[in-house]
Order: structure tokens, then sequence, then C-alpha cells
RNA sequence: CGGGGUGUAGCGCAGUCUGGUAGCGCGCCUGCUUUGGGAGCAGGAUGUCGGAGGUUCGAAUCCUCUCACCCCGACCA
């Protein structure tokens, strides 16, 4: 491609609303524009980029033996009924009507679609499995759309859905899946980590997520360093203390505390531990209110709390709630005296083995120090894993201690069971002529969000550096003088020729342009590598090699090479 | 949904408090010079100041309404 005839605007400054470094970078270079909060239009340049994740994707999903077909965006709503999520879905949905005021969605998942497709398709367990995949846009009406297509509304997606006569092919599959996600991510060229993952409402034995390792990543993960354990945060297990509780050795006193309302500043004040605190979270589950108690130095975890008997349903109490239940403001709660008819009392692992502890006096402005389970009140009606873990914890397979980072979800693969089959009747005859439901299995891919997460991993302060398998173009020729220098065009046009024929995906730039602005939009939108053609290296027969490359990722070094071995030697570097 | 903020040229911003008819940098156009790291000089174009209504002789500026976008929060009391 040469420039003259591509399409390349790219920009000193970012606008200002973008803060992260992928989400600025795109706009620079120019690979995006925005329309509208969490919609933007793919510009020829980012195009290339989504349309190579795009390949390697579809390669991997066809080799592990996935079919791709192309359902409606567009969904109507008598499906999402049928699965009973019209309802459920919420406002995360985009619902439209059609001209005969039906009810219509723009597809934000497709299982709907998958298994209407599946039901009327699959009849016998000989058919059984099967797998079908789509590359399409999605769109869900984020809370908070934000750093571009990163959390953008509408999304390209891959999503594959798998059916099967048995939990064992089921199970085989999602292994493949497994197995194909982690190709994918390794041919992308990205730092990535497989973790175990919640499965949420819908149950079903596995679930793992696929994280872009990032800094930036808005999901925290736990992993051992001294075994493969990992997992989501959400799901990390905090295993119960190893130490028995210790007897008391402290009476039962109030503490005044007329300004200290968080366990920080109690402890602060008291000279103690943070760990010596006990925090009452105040929730309402149904109509009970829930006296959630952790260590001050921990935080409740709401999907494991929601995962407790008689929590299904639940959300934090409000104000006025607190003060009708506990009789004292928020801020000076506490587990001691109260009326357990009332109030439930559901206790993290961690808080039972804890003695002499400090808590609210469920007093304004005093706090309860000295505080034993069993002399100044009785034991929780619950105790569960309800927290998150950090950094230290053991790990739950014994092996080490956790540690946490951050991560970027960009793949979630999901053995669903039977949830969708059974709720809209997609069954096939087994050998006895019996109707069974079809065991379901889901794996998606984020497409465009891959984009951004490897620029967040990829990239210095003059711009993006992708790696060769999603580069828009491999090579950038920069052609000082392309218009006013014969020996320059005749050089550069036909070391384009020669490269282009052998197949490289190579960006001629034959601009106008001075040569700092051609070296910087080549940095910038981060081509992995230059060939610098001027007429100063052309008088003695040479041309220069540069590769855009980090520290990480080695490609060989800049140097000179005679512009009659150009080829010869630019094949090779780039092993064609 | 709650709180905060911002809308002025393609992008980044000043001007708003204190009303007088709009400016800077980058980018863009023309010419000359320049040509190995985002050029210099000269000239030039571009705004319904987010929208609607109001106050006023006069509104980017004050008032009301509205729209859009961004940030924080929506778990630790």
């Amino acid at each position: 491609m040469r420039a003259t005839r591509f399409f390349i605007s790219t920009t000193k400054e970012a606008p200002s609303e973008a803060e992260l470094a992928s989400h600025k970078l795109m706009l620079r270079a120019g690979l995006i524009k925005r329309l509208g909060s969490g919609l933007y239009t793919w510009m020829p340049l980012g195009l290339r980029v989504l349309r190579r994740v795009e390949a390697v994707v579809r390669e991997e999903m066809n080799r592990a033996g996935a079919l791709e077909l192309l359902m409606p965006a567009v969904q109507p709503a008598e499906l999402w009924e049928e699965s009973g999520r019209w309802a459920v879905f919420g406002p995360q949905m985009l619902k439209i009507k059609d001209r005969h005021q039906r009810d219509f969605c723009f597809g934000p998942t497709h299982e709907e679609v998958i298994t209407d497709v599946a039901r009327r398709e699959i009849k016998s367990y000989r058919q059984l499995p099967l797998n079908f995949y789509q590359i399409q846009m999605k769109f869900r009406d984020e809370i908070r759309p934000r750093f571009g297509v990163m959390r953008a509304r509408e999304f390209l997606m891959k999503d594959a859905y798998s059916f099967h006569a048995s939990r064992d092919s089921l199970e085989a599959t999602y292994l493949t899946m497994y197995d194909a996600y982690a190709r994918v991510f390794t041919r992308l060229g990205l730092k990535f980590r497989a973790v175990a993952a919640d499965t949420g409402a819908i149950g079903g034995s596995g679930s793992h997520e696929f994280h872009v390792l990032a800094d930036s990543g808005e999901d925290t993960l736990a992993y051992c360093p001294d075994s493969d354990y990992a997992a989501n945060m959400e799901l990390a297990e905090a295993l119960p203390p190893a130490a028995p509780r210790d007897v008391p050795t402290e009476s039962l006193r109030e503490v005044d505390t007329p300004k200290q309302t968080s366990c920080e500043d109690v402890a602060a004040l008291l000279d103690i531990p943070l760990a010596r605190t006990v925090k009452l979270v105040a929730y309402v589950a149904g109509e009970q209110m829930v006296a959630v108690l952790v260590r001050g130095d921990h935080a409740v975890n709401e999907v494991k709390l929601g995962k407790q008997a008689g929590m299904a349903d639940f959300r934090l109490a409000g104000e006025a709630e607190i003060r009708e239940a506990f009789a004292c403001p928020p801020g000076f709660l506490g587990p001691v005296g109260l009326d357990r008819t009332r109030i439930r009392v559901l206790a993290d692992r961690s808080v039972i083995e804890m003695s002499d502890f400090v808590c609210g006096a469920n007093k304004p402005k005093l706090h309860l120090a000295g505080v034993n389970f069993s002399r100044d009140l009785p034991e929780p009606d619950l105790v569960a894993d309800i927290r998150n873990v950090v950094a230290g914890d053991p790990s739950p397979d014994g092996r080490g201690r956790l540690e946490l980072c951050k991560g970027i979800e960009v793949g979630h693969v999901f053995q669903l069971g039977s949830k969708y089959s059974q709720a809209m009747n997609a069954t096939y005859l087994d050998e006895a002529g019996k109707a069974q439901a079809m065991e379901m299995g889901c794996y998606g891919i984020g497409v465009s969000r891959v984009v951004a997460a490897a620029i967040e991993q990829n990239h210095d302060a003059k711009g993006i550096i992708w790696p060769k398998s999603m580069a828009p173009f491999l090579l950038v020729i920069i052609a000082i003088g392309y218009g006013k220098s014969e020996a320059v065009k005749a050089a550069a046009d036909a070391l384009y020729a020669d490269l282009s024929t052998a197949g490289i995906d190579v960006l001629l730039d034959d601009r106008d342009e001075r040569p700092g602005v051609m070296f910087a939009d080549a940095e910038l939108i981060g081509i992995p590598h230059r060939v610098t053609i001027g007429e100063r290296g052309l008088k003695d027969g040479m041309i220069e090699y540069q590769p855009r490359q980090n520290e990480a990722a080695p490609d060989g070094d800049a140097r000179s090479v005679a512009l009659a071995d150009a080829r010869t030697f630019l094949t090779g570097l780039l092993k064609l």
C-alpha cells in the first residue's frame, strides 16, 4: 500500500476525554473515530488491525472444529421471553420496536438465537456434538462506556456455542476451546492468564476467563506463583484461618469515637492493627436485615455473598433502614446486642477466629473494644467465605501464597449445561429414542477489546508497538525525498514491488512530508519494521533498517544494509 | 441512578467573574525557502460560542429550560 493512496490521519494531541493509553493512541493514530458514547468508527487503518485479530480467531476456531455462521444482530423479543431473559437482562439490553410495534432487541449475546437454530436443526444424538461460532457486532447499553473500544457499547465479538449429548462431550469441547483460546492469545503475542471464573447464577461445572495482563485492567486476578492456581478475585477462595480462636484476655469496654466512623479511623485512634477491628456492612435480603461481618482490613465479596443461603436477592441497606434496624446511624454499627430475631448475622471465616476485637457499639460516637464471641455476643447465624482475598492469603490449593494482579478480560469459556435447552425445549432423541435436553457450552472473545488490550500491553512514549500478528502493516518503507530524488524513488519503488511480490504487507511512505513527520507517524502507528531510503545512504548503495520494538521482544538491531541485499535481508528477517 | 465538571474553528485551549459582537497554539489552504526526527517566512480560510427561550440598546458572558459529552460514586458505614 502506498501512503499517498491510503488514509493516514494522525494527530499530535489526543482529545481530552481519552484517559487510557490505548484510547489516546488509537485516536491519535487514527485507528478509530468516536461517533457517540461507546460508539466508534473503525477507520481503514484500525480496521486492518481488527481484521487481523479476526483472522487469527477464525483460523483457530476452524482448527478446533467450530463452524462459522452469522446470526441476525436484531432479535425478536419472543425468544428472550422463552428463555426468561427479556425482563431479567435489564437496561443493558437495547430494546427496539419495528413499524408494527413489535419488540426486538439489538443482540447483546446470542444464546437464544443459537438455541433456536439448534432445536430446529438437531433431531438426533447422531448429529452431536456441534459447535457454531460467529464474529459479529453486539450492543450492550453499558452503565458507563469508557476507555474507547475497551468498554464500548457496540463491539465486535466472536461467540461460539456448542451442543452435546453428554456432559463428557461438553467437557471435551470445553477443553478444546480452552486450548484454542490459549493458541489465539499466544499467536496474537499477548501476555495473558487463564483464570477460574465465577459461573454466576447459571451454575455449571466450569468457567474460565482469559485476561490480558495490564495494570489498567478493570478486573483483579488472584494467582499463586508457586502453583498453577489462578482465579478471578470474584471467585478466589479465602481459606479459613489455620489458628483457633484465642481465649479472651480483655474485658468489654466502650471507647469514645466522636468522629471515627470507619475501621481505619478507629484503628488509628486506638493505635491497633486494622486486622483487630470488625466491620459490619448492612444488607437487606428479601425483607430480612442482614449484618455482614468482615475483618476491618477485608472487603465483602458480593458474588460470594450472593451464593449464601437466603442471599439470592440482596442489596445494600439504605441509611433509613439502618437507623430503623440498629437504632443507630451508620458508622458505629456492630454485632453486639442486636435483636437476632430481626437481624441475621453472617460472618466471614476470618472473623470468628478473632478475639478481643473492636467494633461499633450501635450507639452514636461509640465503639466497643475487647469484644469476644460467646462471652459478649452469640456466635453468628452463618459463617462462610464472603470476603475478597488479599495478597499474601494462602493459596486455596495449599501450595504457597496468593498474589494479585490486574487483567483485561478478553475471553470467556463457559459450560452452560442445559439452562437454555430446557427453557427453550431444545431436545434431541437419544439412542433409546427418548427426548433429552442438549448440553451446551458458550465461548466468547472480545475481538475489538483485544485490539485495545494489545496496545495497553505494547506501547511506549512514541506510540503503539504492534505484535507482528496484528500489525496493520508489517513493514514501512520511508522514502525521504520520494518526489524529489529519482534515485530514492527508483530504489523505494523497486523494494516495495519486491517485498509486495514476496507477500509482505508493506506500506510505502511516498508522501511529500518531512522525514520527522514520516518517522513520527510510523512510530505512532506502530509498524513493526522500518526501512529508510534516502539519498544520503543511497550514495553508498545503502539503506537503513530499524525495528519498532520494546525490550521484551527483540527483533534484531538497527543496521545499514546494501540496497542490493535488501530484499534477501528483509524476507529472511520476516521469515518469509 | 446520585454527585461533580465541560461544551467557543478539525484537535488542544483562553475569553465568561466585571455584557460592547471572538482569540491563541497545532492542523488546513497559497507562495517562496527548506528537506535524515513533528521546518521557516509571508499571506489566507474556517465559528449559527451545544440548542431553545428570556433579560438588555446590546449576550460566548446574566437568568430559565434543554441536549450532549466527560469524571467520580453506585461495597466497607
